[in-house]
DNA sequence: TTAATAGTGTCTTTGAGACATTATAAA
DNA sequence: TTTATAATGTCTCAAAGACACTATTAA
């Protein structure tokens, strides 16, 4: 059996990867430290998991609290377990990775200073090791758009296939065919489910709105050009 | 700040799911547990993380100590963080999974009863949430035979294109085309190295025989019968 | 009218899947 | 010889990519 000297104490911590497509780049949702460590730097939200919360569950409490909005796609990204990675203790930080439709305004968090939607391109240095997961973070959701429907997830409830198009453009950092683009998202089965409604927003002649259909999978999927 | 009444303690454990190809099976490492909780059952190797050692350090360890093989793939799966899932402390653990060439026998752990090579469709309930996590681990095994070159880890250091194959079958439970399937993996660029030699092992004319490629990622990808 | 974007159709190429055929060993 | 397996080739179909063309709005 254990015994309480069996094992060193850790802290367990969630850090969020927060991903949204706003102004034509793919922005994270960072806050600036009000404390040390790091005080004054950018980081990843997040926070300690309570004593009686599973790991998930601090994930997307951290989540609603930080963003003010229910309902996210979140999954889990990876662990970050280095011994130095905080520097006054043993702390473990399993990492999440959330994709939002573009969101009004960050709500500024408890013990934040302040937070933002900041362009991946223009992240600098981050405190603790959040540089490294905000890069797998933004891999991580690079790839997920090939072969499930996520892109669904950064667009608002209703959206255009150009809007849609658009995501994927600024998430991969490639333009892409918008004819190909149009036959091969609207062949995929249970992708999309037609509103009946158009919208001129963008100029042109209207384009027809769609709702996020069932289908969470792509197949076949879109590769990245 | 933080102090130590900031954060409950947690302990963390590292959880492998150690997969091979066996005996016409996809085949896990299990170990029968020597003590409660759950004395008797069957469980996922694993163990505590020390104080001044990396959770990825961790995992490699117990690898080694497990199987007595040193350079085995391995990679992070998930972690598993419900307040219960440790009937007696909070326990987080981060699970690995690794793949294995066919290997001589379990080494014994110090506090395992017994080691063994169980396939994976005859593994019945399993100790804390273990049998989820092999259910993971195998399923990311298959997902990622499709886009990686990882089956080549199943085989052992000089292989033929029919033993490859075989993997394939044995892990998504499909029957390929031999045919097929030979000019897909000697068509993958940098997947397979010839060696120059062949074997006739299986019977029938003589097989060539490969080493793995530098390839790791297989562009196109094989897909799942 | 022109300009802008939405949506459809057509052609070519690539690759997957089905399957015939030839090659090289052992019994 | 027969039998078993390895390796190559051929045909068909599905889907990606390139790109012409038509449709519907606003200015």
């Amino acid at each position: 059996m254990y015994s309480p000297s069996d094992f060193p104490p850790f802290a367990v911590t969630v850090d969020l990867v927060v991903l949204t497509v706003r102004s034509d780049a793919l922005c994270a949702l960072l806050v600036r430290r009000g404390e040390a460590p790091y005080r004054g730097r950018w980081a990843l939200p997040g926070g300690f998991v309570r004593e009686f919360e599973s790991v998930d569950d601090a994930a997307a409490r951290e989540l609603v609290e930080e963003t003010g909005v229910a309902g996210l796609h979140l999954e889990q990204l990876a662990t970050y377990g280095e011994p130095r990675r905080d520097p006054r203790m043993r702390v473990v930080s399993v990492a999440y990775l959330a994709l939002a439709p573009d969101l009004p305004v960050p709500v500024a968090g408890t013990d934040a200073a302040a937070a933002s939607w900041v362009p991946v391109e223009d992240v600098g240095a981050l405190a603790f090791d959040h540089a490294r997961i905000l890069a797998d973070g933004v891999e991580r959701a690079r790839a997920k758009l090939e072969y499930t429907a996520l892109g669904t997830e950064f667009c608002g409830p209703e959206f255009t296939v150009a809007e849609l198009r658009r995501v994927y453009e600024i998430v991969w950092g490639v333009s892409l065919d918008p004819r190909n683009f149009h036959r091969k998202v609207t062949g995929v089965e249970g992708l999309l489910e037609a509103t009946g409604e158009s919208t001129a927003r963008d100029g042109g002649r209207p384009a027809a709105l769609y709702r996020r259909g069932g289908a969470s999978v792509l197949y076949p999927p879109l590769v990245r050009g």
